[in-house]
DNA sequence: TATAAAAGGACAAAAATAGTCTTGAAGGTG
DNA sequence: CACCTTCAAGACTATTTTTGTCCTTTTATA
């Protein structure tokens, strides 16, 4: 429950490949996809969400492919996730007003307030500069 | 993302309904499902894995119907979203051991962790009978 | 121009979600 | 007992979401 889906693990497995890169480098997305195994067209479309969000910059042609948009230690994996998965929403009254007439009430609403709250945090709270440094 | 389904909703909403009842009063699956505004055949799911599992009591027949199996203070929220949604869960490598081979090394796999362990402990420390107190 | 690479869109298969329906079992009532 | 009430259980179906694939277009380089 409450689960990230593939596309979300496949998302967060690139950017850290891209990541660990030497910096100025350009990957294909032939070789990430290759390297984080996921499937090439898949991650190709996780990669275009990145670059239209500035997450990673990308190039065509010969010698093109993608590189961070910016230090991977200013991307959060909150970023990372919400580009792909959309907002961090526990429950659907959290997204606008009118969702759940009963919000103005109720006593779970603000329980997954705080859920909400404190995973964003969390997530906020990884760079990933520290997810791309060596391995445990 | 990462979001409680309805199940999970209608679930939290018909126990509460229970909670709000006179002690010892049954209620019709009928009657609960119209007033929490829930499907009667989907609901009524819900509640027999409730009984299954002790967090109501079910009788059948003229008079039966469905009471909390334990006081409402004795039932945690995570109890009851877990009985419907399964275990809160936030990425697939938190399962068991061997589902994802680089559990061992990844440096994201705790973080994960964490966001387990406090969505948990917010869920765990919120009872049925704080949420079936007077609404706000 | 030919080649290389990402961008974009349409499509499709599989899985999960959100239900419904029918039958059976257990319990009361006259 | 016969009949009615209520939950239990399982099969079935519809819809939506996830997880992809494939093909064409655009942009850039040599
Ligand atoms: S938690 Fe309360 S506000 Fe949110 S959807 Fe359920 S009833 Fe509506
Ligand atoms: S977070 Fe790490 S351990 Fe968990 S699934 Fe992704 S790669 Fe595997």
């Amino acid at each position: 429950m409450m689960g990230l889906t593939r596309k979300g693990e496949y998302a967060i497995r690139g950017i850290i490949y891209l990541a660990r890169l030497p910096q100025g480098k350009v990957a294909l997305i032939s070789e990430i996809a290759a390297a984080v195994d996921v499937p090439q067209a898949f991650l190709a479309k996780i990669f275009q969400n990145f670059a239209k969000l500035g997450l990673v910059s990308s190039a065509r042609g010969t010698g093109g492919g993608f590189m961070l948009g910016r230090p991977a230690a200013k991307i959060t994996l909150r970023e990372v996730v919400e580009v792909v998965e959309g907002p961090i929403m526990p429950n659907r009254c959290l997204l606008g007003v009118g969702s759940c007439d009963r919000a103005a009430h109720c006593n779970v609403h603000p329980v997954w307030q705080k859920v909400q709250s404190q995973v964003v945090a969390i997530l906020d709270n990884v760079t990933i500069e520290e997810l791309a440094r060596e391995e445990r």
